[in-house]
RNA sequence: UGGGGAGUCGCCAAGUGGUAAGGCAACGGGUUUUGAUCCCGUCAUUCGUAGGUUCGAUCCCUACCUCCUCAGCCA
């Protein structure tokens, strides 16, 4: 039930690339992918590509194809593949078709390469890694030829056939494509583009010992996709004359182009792959869908919704201009959604016990779900002789333009009665501990005559209300780049306060709800039944996805 | 002068040789039985710096400055 705001798509360079394609008709429609290998869990960084990729394809009309890069068999795993494309449809995405594998590739793959080999563009080489590297030569000086260079095409053929034939060992021999040792572009000295590895492949088991490289398979793949555009970020801008230079050389009609723009970078948090799993297997996190996790099962878990995120990717935009994108973009654009679709329930996290010494003859009264969408509906809010309030709503000595419970003072008790706090019960160390408090019987559903009362507190009734555990979350860092500084770990930097666990009231209309299911908490933000520990009408748990604007406390600090 | 990129409001980000969109944040004010939402208003004489071309430059040219990125048989 998200809602869809009819917002125009943001102008941004990749835009301007595919209008002008369509306009100058090398393209009729688009084709796009999303191309992750499955060899982790999708962060908020994915989820903008994502929503690009697909976004895009939406757009225009064309088609966003999955496809997982699975060329290194030591990382990937099928639990990988089946959380990220767990994760695309909950950000309500569809790819085209059945889900591509480069592995489906392979054999292509390998002919592909024989013809390289063929017109003399690769060749087998017997350097090892540590000679590789030195002949590679360095940033401002050029490399050396390796002395195998020269090997005749027969010889080469041979020698990649025996390669695959499983002749040779591990890390023996790779296959290299044949450019230029100078060049100033590193990617372009001859790199490797087949090792042998004896891997098992989650897809093609044992069946190949030789595997390509990224570099030489990508382009390949988006080729005999028929992507038009090839969007990835800005770290592989030096490797676009490598996907070009595979391209022009063999027998493929067609040439995606590939468009690079600049990696999501979010305040508080990391985006790292290793370092998120650093957190996970330091058990810092309670796993990789811990609501602090900016992982996309993270953020779902948290309580974010699909639309939210879309709507952050959408206000982020699309550039090649390094960023450090504040954390309220993203809090604005979930809360948003949440606003729109998240009925309105009470609960009390910090509670303090109110007695009402003049309850007789009380009633209860019917309440909406929300205040601008009556189709929600309503449901009674119970009242009591015994009821808890938030303790921060009440204040012996307040300070100036508060508006909450006070000695002597009255406040409405949401969707209630206005009630005027008589006194305050201390325990031995002087901490208020009770309130005793009457009520004006003349004020359910209307306003006291001759006197106005400004402040509302939500409340529950004691005897009414259900237990709840709740989960307060704040950032997981406390500060703004925690891994800037590559001499401080950036574990330094991790918020102790990032989670705290209370114990609070809920209202009964909860009872029922199922794992997921949001809600306003009125006046403390939006809140989510957890998914994994919250038990439809059993132990009720709730994760705070976000709070509410709070122009009060921030005006206090 | 190794190569490749980027520099427009606190944070994102459009834009174009014709006189700086928008969002978020912030700040005023109004409505409100959520200090929420909603509504109204304010918020870059200026586009890294310095020159130049031009009637006119953020956009073209030159030089400079700053930041990011590349030396896996990872992706």
């Amino acid at each position: 039930m998200s809602s869809t705001p009819l917002v125009s798509p943001v102008s941004n360079f990749i835009r301007t690339v595919i209008d002008g394609d369509l306009a100058a008709g090398r393209h009729s429609s688009i084709v796009t992918r999303f191309p992750p290998e499955p060899n982790g869990y999708l962060h908020v960084g994915h989820a903008k590509s994502i929503c690009l990729n697909f976004g895009l394809a939406e757009d225009y009309h064309g088609k966003c194809n999955l496809r997982f890069d699975d060329t290194n068999p030591e990382k990937e795993s099928c639990e990988y593949a089946l959380s990220i494309q767990e994760d695309v449809r909950w950000l309500g995405f569809q790819w085209d078709g059945a889900v591509h594998w480069a592995s489906d590739y392979f054999d292509d793959l390998y002919h592909y390469a024989v013809e390289l080999i063929g017109k003399g563009l690769a060749y087998v080489d017997d350097l090892t890694p540590e000679e590789m590297r030195e002949y590679r030569g360095t940033l401002k000086e050029a490399g050396k030829n390796s002395p195998y260079r020269d090997r005749t095409v027969a010889d080469n053929l041979d020698l990649f056939a025996r390669m695959k034939a499983g002749e040779f060992a591990d890390g023996a021999k790779v296959l290299r494509a044949k450019i230029d040792m100078a060049s100033p572009n590193i990617n372009m000295r001859d790199p490797a583009i087949y090792r042998i590895r004896r891997a098992h492949h989650i897809r093609t088991g044992d069946k190949w010992c030789i595997y390509p490289m990224y570099d030489y398979t990508h382009c390949i793949s988006d080729a005999l996709e028929g992507i038009t555009h090839s969007i990835c970020t800005l770290e592989f801008e030096d490797h676009r004359p490598l996907y070009d230079w595979v391209l022009d050389n063999l027998s493929i009609a067609c040439h995606p182009r590939q468009y690079e723009f600049s990696r999501l970078e979010l305040q508080y948090t990391i985006t790292s792959k290793r370092k998120l799993l650093q957190l996970v297997n330091g058990k810092l996190v309670s796993g990789w869908d811990d609501p602090r996790m900016p992982t996309i099962s993270g953020m779902r878990r948290r309580g974010y919704t699909p639309a939210g995120i879309r709507e952050f990717s959408r206000r982020v935009g699309v550039s090649k201009s390094s960023n450090n994108v504040d954390m309220a973009i993203m809090e604005g654009a979930i809360r948003e959604d949440l606003e729109a679709i998240a009925p309105r329930v009470v609960a009390v996290i910090n509670p303090l016990k109110v007695t009402i010494t003049n309850f007789e003859g009380a009633l209860t009264r019917e309440a909406d779900f929300h205040p601008n969408h009556p189709e929600f509906g309503r449901r009674m809010v119970a009242f009591g002789s015994e009821l808890v309030i938030e303790a921060d709503d009440f204040s012996e000595v307040p300070p100036a333009g508060w508006k909450r419970l006070t000695l002597g003072g009255e406040i409405r008790l949401r969707h209630s009665y206005v009630m005027r706090c008589d006194e305050a019960i201390k325990d031995a160390e002087g901490r208020v501990v009770e309130l005793r408090c009457s009520i004006d019987h003349a004020t359910l559903g209307k306003n006291p005559e001759g006197r106005k009362v400004k402040g509302v507190i939500h409340f529950l009734s004691v005897q009414h209300a259900l237990p709840a555990e709740i989960r307060l979350y704040d950032r997981l860092f406390t500060v703004a780049s925690p891994d800037a500084d590559k001499e401080v770990d950036f574990c330094n930097y991790l918020n102790p306060a990032s989670l705290n666990v209370v114990q609070g009231w809920v209202e009964a209309v909860v009872q029922d709800a199922a794992p997921e299911t949001r809600y306003q908490f009125e006046r403390l933000g939006y809140f989510c039944t957890d998914r994994r520990d919250h038990q439809q009408g059993g132990r009720l748990v709730f994760n705070r996805t976000v709070t509410l604007k709070d122009s009060w406390t921030k005006e206090q600090n």
